[in-house]
DNA sequence: ATAACGTATTTTGTATGCAAAATAAATCCG
DNA sequence: CGGATTTATTTTGCATACAAAATACGTTAT
């Protein structure tokens, strides 16, 4: 009679996501091994969810199962990071391209404000801020696609670079760069201008690929 | 003093790769329900690693879960088909670019013997035959991209429109026009053109596309 | 006959236990 | 004292056991 139903989500899965919050944020570092009685204690559940979830994670590519080893926190390698930016470009190019036809006027004058506050961060030499801000309008416009399968696919591809950590040696022009290439990726958005848009998401992540090598070397 | 460490596969990896397999036959065709203590006998094992593998095939998509009520097999909707298409189109685009470049002339050789293999099969109207060899020759060109994260991105979501089983109701005009396709891409790799190559792979999901589509309502 | 209720059975979720493998510690030998 | 080898401890992998939820069944009442 009633759809009001309460589920509370399976303990593995709130385990699961209990670790990838300690994963993304860097409490659990790369390369760190997964000791299932310690997580055990420290979560206050057994063995059994807590081993269903590094699985899961484990399949996400988080971490890393070592057979009869355990999982260990997954490194994101250079390689990697190199493989995955061209694709990013490549993918939210097409999300660009498609938000420009699909997003609301509404929805595009939201992500104008959200990138004034961006600037503002900027100059106030705000950095987590900015990165923040900067994650959100991305995320915007690839939700503007309306497509939920590219959404999750950027976002997948996207936490492994973040998790790489590169966000503090950017260099000052880099970054002045990357600010300006956003204010013309929102005009390009105004003008719903899909080959534009796509050009400089692409254009952009050129730009982070540039300063992510250079400050890996 | 030895690194000939032979590692078998845990179970529940093991497993995981069977319920895959099984899933991607048909087998356990969609919206089926995953009655652990059936698969437990049937293949063997106790709940344990059964249930790690089904957590595994969660978070990869290909089942979902039921707080309570277990794992169904997941049904790929026509409009999930509608979200990938655009995706695959972007991501075998960039896939032909690179191979272009970075492919080694003998393995285009390869590509090119498979590909006049295929033509074969669509003559004799062998049509399981004929996607296998299709199937491969993608394949190919993606890993001449020498991008292991693109080829395992491109898979994914290959497998969820490999799932939706379309093959059957492809017509004769547009199984001769994806034949069409496949000889340019061949004849844009051998010219190294990767301008011309992606635009071909594009245009060839795209035909996909419209099959799909046309198959569907 | 069917709708509603209550009971029995199945099925899932989680915890625990035991065996095998890996790691750490201790002992022995050079 | 150092390295190898054996023993002890920890840790993982898998199976089983029990509790809670969901489903199936049967009964009763309308």
């Amino acid at each position: 009679m009633n759809s009001n139903v309460i589920v509370r989500a399976p303990l593995h899965v709130q385990v699961a996501e209990r670790l990838r919050l300690l994963i993304d944020s860097g409490e659990l570092a790369p390369g760190t091994r997964l000791n299932e009685n310690e997580l055990c204690q420290n979560m206050g559940v057994s063995r059994t969810p807590l081993r269903e979830a590094i699985r899961s994670l484990a399949t996400e590519g988080l971490v890393e199962l070592q057979p009869n080893r355990g999982a260990v926190v997954s490194v994101v390698s250079q390689d990697e990071v190199t493989e995955i930016l061209p694709i990013m470009a490549s993918l939210e190019g097409l999300g660009g391209r498609l938000a420009a036809v699909n997003m609301q006027t509404d929805q595009i004058k939201q992500i104008r404000q959200i990138h004034n506050q961006m600037v503002t961060h900027y100059q106030n030499n705000e950095v987590t801020e900015y990165f923040e801000t900067n994650r959100l309008i991305h995320e915007f416009i690839t939700e503007g696609s309306g497509n939920q399968t590219l959404v999750d696919t950027i976002n997948s591809l996207s936490a492994k670079v973040r998790r790489a950590r590169f966000s503090a040696q950017m260099t000052r022009e880099s970054w002045a760069k990357a600010v300006s290439e956003h204010e013309e990726m929102i005009t390009a958005l105004e003008a719903r201008d899909p080959d534009r848009l796509e050009a400089i998401l692409i254009q952009h992540i050129e730009t982070k690929r540039t300063t992510i090598l250079g400050a890996l070397q």
